[in-house]
Order: structure tokens, then C-alpha cells, then sequence
DNA sequence: TAAATAAATAGTAATGATTCCTGATAAGGG
DNA sequence: CCCTTATCAGGAATCATTACTATTTATTTA
């Protein structure tokens, strides 16, 4: 994989952020450095981050988002504000006594809670 | 809510499968019954079958699948096969330690696990 | 039971996120 | 520096889902 100016912005992008920004939000983010940026580019590279594992998603009532945090984390999502927030709720070990329980090769394993956050 | 027939015969279709269907699969069950029942109506329902907490929705890959069984369940989804199993993973008492640890109103708490099924 | 009211429907158009396509550009190894 | 090949910009196409509208169906009320 090469690292193209385009590719490396849009990595630096969703990674200094906790925002957990969509496609579109990279792109207004990534057109401020290259004017000309396209559409089609952010996409596809943000399916090749992930790909790669820089990078993680999850699917954010149909809208995918993206993650700059790869370590093991959960999210609480917030239906009123559409935020997202990482927290910590699984124990490490699931995957293993998942993989374990029902002989399935576990290889992502996300917890995603909805409800209503603090700020209302 | 009116229970009209295509309302009634979109939700006997989704509790009597455990396949997880698309609206698209429901749609084309549907018409075996109601030959000329519109896609927007199965959409339209489904929506509101799930609002009314009758049947529940999972995202799978930017495919909403429906599911009968709404009793507290986890899902494992092969991404070689592409099919969804219930499972029970979870402790019980999760939303509420959740609900304390985190001051989030919960409202639905919901895993998903990533992998290969044992058929491959 | 019949008119009035309200919800649901079929069919089709519109939307919005994402992917695909093509000729041009640029990364980076030799 | 050149060549190979990945990547790009721009725009068209796709796919799931939603919105719109005139019509039909169900429920309420007189």
C-alpha cells in the first residue's frame, strides 16, 4: 500500500480526533489541505485503513464512522445528540471464551449501547 | 396502530423465521400472500413494528435485518456466509451496571461478534 | 347502518450514502 | 531519471431506504 499524500491526511485526520467523524466530515476536514480532494477518494481510503487495521468503523444508524482509537473499546451512543463516546464495559477475555463457547473464529467483537447521554 | 393485513402478515413472516431477513426477503415472502403489497409499505411497517417493540433491527454491513425474537440476545455474524445466529453472551444485569457506571439512560445494549462460522 | 374521520396502501419519484468507472497523475523501486 | 503500477479527480451509477400523493380501508360517531 503506498501512502499518498491524500491517504496520509485522511489517516492524520481520524486519528486526531475522538469525534468518531463520518465520510462526509473527513472530507469537508481533508478539502481545508487539498482543495481538489474527491469524494470518492476518502471512501475509498478509509475502507482500505480499515482494511489495513489503522483505523476502525462502526455503523451509526446506516452512516458509517470511523475511529482512530484500534485499541479494544465500546461505545455509547447517544440517540437525542448522535454523539458517540468510548467507554470500557466488555472484560478482555470474551473473544477467547467466545471463540471457546460456540466454535466461532472470533475476529472483532463490538458492544454497542444506545440510550440517552448525560447532557440532556 | 391499525393492524391492517399487510401490517399482520409482515410481522407473522418475521417471527415465524429465525433467518434474520432483509426488507427485501420480507418483501418478496410478502407477495406470495399479497401479490401486489409495495415495497414502501414492508419499509413502512417494519419501522413501526419496531417503534411498537414487536420485532428488533440489527445492521448488518448497511443492511437492516429484522429479527422476531425480542427477548435479550446476542448475535454472531459469519462474514464468510453471511448469516446471523442468536446466541446469549451477555450478562443480564449489564444494562443496569452500565446505566450506573456510565449516567446513560440505556436503551437498548446490543453485541455483535465478527467471525467464521463452524460450517466453513 | 351510513356518513365522517383518520390511518394505511400502491405506485412511483426522490434521497443519500457509497461504490464504480475512466483517463490522467504521481509514488517509489530499480 | 524512468518505468511500472497504485492512486487520483470527477462524474456516473448503484442500492437501500424514505417521501409523496391520490386512493382505499378501517374505525368512530351520529
Amino acid at each position: 500500500m503506498r501512502y499518498s499524500k491524500q491517504r496520509t491526511l485522511i489517516l492524520q485526520i481520524v486519528k486526531s480526533t475522538h469525534s468518531h467523524p463520518s465520510a462526509d466530515w473527513i472530507l469537508t476536514r481533508a478539502r481545508k489541505k487539498i482543495s481538489n480532494i474527491s469524494r470518492g477518494t476518502v471512501y475509498r481510503n478509509l475502507n482500505q485503513l480499515v482494511e489495513n487495521g489503522d483505523i476502525r468503523v462502526l455503523n451509526d444508524g446506516g452512516v458509517m464512522k470511523y475511529d482512530g482509537n484500534i485499541s479494544r473499546h465500546d461505545h455509547l451512543l447517544c440517540t437525542r445528540c448522535n454523539s458517540v463516546y468510548d467507554v470500557d464495559i466488555l472484560p478482555k477475555d470474551l473473544d477467547k471464551k467466545t471463540q471457546n463457547l460456540f466454535n466461532f473464529d472470533v475476529k472483532q467483537i463490538s458492544l454497542t449501547v444506545e440510550g440517552i447521554c448525560q447532557n440532556h
